[in-house]
DNA sequence: TTGTTTTAATACCCAATAGGTATCGATATG
DNA sequence: CATATCGATACCTATTGGGTATTAAAACAA
């Protein structure tokens, strides 16, 4: 019981008649005729009660044609979509991301791409960096979106955006009603500094910047996470140097002010496993340097 | 595309080795990798990733597993419910019944073939006997049970029970308490009697039996239905003889008496188009005829 | 009533496809 | 380093699908 078999035998029963089935199915009617017959004995079961050369559909040649018309139903869906899954516009992956990314171009990319491949489940899930990198190398997550910091010959890591540093000051503060600074006029400052182990890389270009301005930053306090950063500042405690994705939040008591020396902005990429670049995160990585492409560090406010 | 090549193609996801899965479809190796390139050509899409003597099964490959899979489990069941409609363990057709079936055997017929028939969809459809005929004739109803006074060349008709007929006298009546009477004690009385057109072969056994019992029957008043009569009869308008199936009913002011002549009892049949025996209602034939035998008429209340 | 048409089935035959065996080549394994 | 493993290829046979010609009996039209 083949599903070309069931395709004559619902063209039979369509039609009524085998001579027109046949040339509707473009073969001729003899064979059309065995085929029929053959499917019976295969079955052991009269689909066609024959009075004489004519025929009535049977109650179980009824209930087989109704199933076979869903059977060949079924299978022309499934070609479809196979040939889509194929294209990568049917399929499934999952995405992870940092804290910080979901206010940069993290919700332009998955907006962008559930918009293009609808039928495409894409899971998004957000993870603590030291989790995403082991996630990308065992496979349980597909792709990533971080602040990559390491070399890996594991990972396939393609930077998206820079983004700009900003200091940022205490309502006033000394440097809080200019529009931008210099990093020699912090030098003296008390610093709220991103840890090393909560956000390495971060960590890096803010002591870097500032080795090269010619000073170490005194550090009063350490955080981890940008929102605490900027809540230590807008309390008074000191200065700090951070993203400009800061900007995003109107935070109370804080004053933005863009660096006018020469710094490196801080990458933001996505990774996938060396190899492993399916249809899917083919398309994906594509979206993404797309939204990428038209990104623009957040505007402070006035 | 077709089930054969979906099994081989599942067969070999299942197994994640050609060998293996060759040896359990009972073909040879080299057979199942050309059968499973054929379907890749076919469809023009990559299922198994090779990397050298092994494979992968690609996403599109893995959508096609589990659709093959679906596909293939509904034609085993689509085979299966053939073969049971075939033996009328599946499959639907309709029972129409005239007012007065359903209080003799309709009820435990119908119990008993959804019993045994659990997955026959049986439509059960009361019809005044008049549309009930044409009905059956034209094949909208499949099988009938009826009260049959007519010969149907059209139609296969098979008594299944015959009900006795019984007198019913109002209470206070000369007769009321009695258990039986003889047709000649109510050769006197007004009557009420079952109308030639409502009930044509209740009118034609009572008109007889009064006949062969040497008088006419002084009608006082027409009606239709049972209940009618008994209503009739109840409110001390007359009597009347009815099939014994009223003594179901216990109407205010209503005496039941048998009928000591010899009276021919009404026969309760079932019937269906000649030529028409489906294997479903010849099932439904052996039923009822087993629910008729163990039938018995009603005892009329003490 | 008669001649013609229609229709699925059968007989015979050819073409196409499924499946078998032997073997290969490159990697994995011991 | 020798051997085993594995899917793929080459060559071949067996089986099945499909074609043409024809049949027989009912339906249809004149």
């Amino acid at each position: 019981m083949d599903l070309r078999v069931l395709r004559y035998f619902c063209a039979v029963v369509h039609e009524g008649h085998f001579g027109r089935a046949a040339a509707r199915l473009g073969i001729a009617q003899p064979p059309l005729t065995r085929q029929i017959q053959k499917l019976e004995r295969d079955l052991d079961v009269l689909l066609l009660h024959r009075v004489h050369k004519r025929f009535e559909v049977t109650q179980a040649g009824q209930l087989l044609y109704e199933r076979a018309l869903r059977l060949l139903a079924g299978a022309d869906q499934a070609q479809l979509d196979v040939r889509r899954a194929s294209s990568g516009e049917m399929g499934r992956f999952t995405v992870g991301f940092v804290h910080s990314t979901a206010f940069t171009i993290l919700p332009s990319v998955i907006g962008r791409f559930r918009q293009a491949y609808p039928d495409v489940q894409l899971e998004v899930r957000e993870m603590h960096y030291n989790n995403l990198v082991p996630a990308l190398e065992g496979g349980s997550v597909d792709v990533g979106l971080l602040r990559p910091h390491i070399n890996s010959r594991v990972l396939q890591i393609v930077t998206l955006i820079r983004e700009p540093f900003m200091a940022l000051v205490p309502v006033g503060h000394r440097l809080a009603n200019q529009k931008a600074t210099s990093l020699r006029q912090l030098a003296n400052e008390p610093f709220v500094l991103f840890s090393r182990t909560g956000s390495p890389l971060i960590h890096m270009h803010v002591m870097q910047m500032c080795l090269r301005a010619g000073f170490t930053p005194a550090t009063i306090q350490l955080a981890d996470q940008i929102h605490t950063v900027a809540g230590f500042v807008g309390a008074g405690m000191g200065v700090a140097i951070a993203p400009s994705t800061i900007t995003s939040f109107n935070f109370p008591g804080l004053r933005c002010l863009h660096i006018t020396d020469r710094v490196e902005p801080l990458p933001m990429a996505m990774a996938w496993r060396q190899g492993k670049a399916t249809v899917l995160i083919r398309n994906f990585a594509k979206i993404a340097r797309a939204a990428a492409a038209a990104w623009r560090p957040t505007v402070p406010p006035a």
